[in-house]
DNA sequence: ACCGTGACGAGAT
DNA sequence: CATCTCGCCACGG
């Protein structure tokens, strides 16, 4: 059994368990790291695979806006707004607050 | 096997 | 500055 394609969930997961605490990152932001020409679309899909995956803390990826698209996929609408301000992150009308204070780049931070 | 949908982003209007 | 459209690819029905 040969895996060819590469698999971009692993990927995607090895640099979201990067993220420090009380830092974010953009889904484009992983994508570009990775050079996913798929673009930002698979790194969100990747992060619905994600919840099966323990260390892998999603509520630290969201939008490029900030915004948390995704906390709908916590179980519940407030989850992830939670465990981000239980990261020391502000979080007001689903927004991240001073989002370019706490945003993270992997490519910036990681170097590419 | 085909179509529609989706945790996005950038460019165009 | 706000809104719309397209691209991109995997997965479900």
């Amino acid at each position: 059994m040969n895996n060819d394609k590469p698999n971009y969930f692993d990927l995607v997961y090895q640099v979201v368990r990067e993220i420090p605490k009380g830092r974010v990152t953009s889904y484009g932001a992983i994508a570009h790291y990775l050079g996913l020409k798929s673009g930002a679309r698979m790194v969100g899909y990747a992060m619905n695979a994600a919840h099966a995956m323990p260390d892998v803390p999603a509520q630290r990826v969201v939008n490029r806006q900030g915004l948390l698209t995704g906390k709908h996929h916590f179980g519940a609408p407030t989850r992830m707004q939670e465990l981000l301000e239980a990261d020391g992150i502000r979080v007001e009308n689903d927004q991240v607050v001073d989002f370019d204070r706490v945003f993270w780049d992997p490519e910036k931070e990681l170097g590419i």
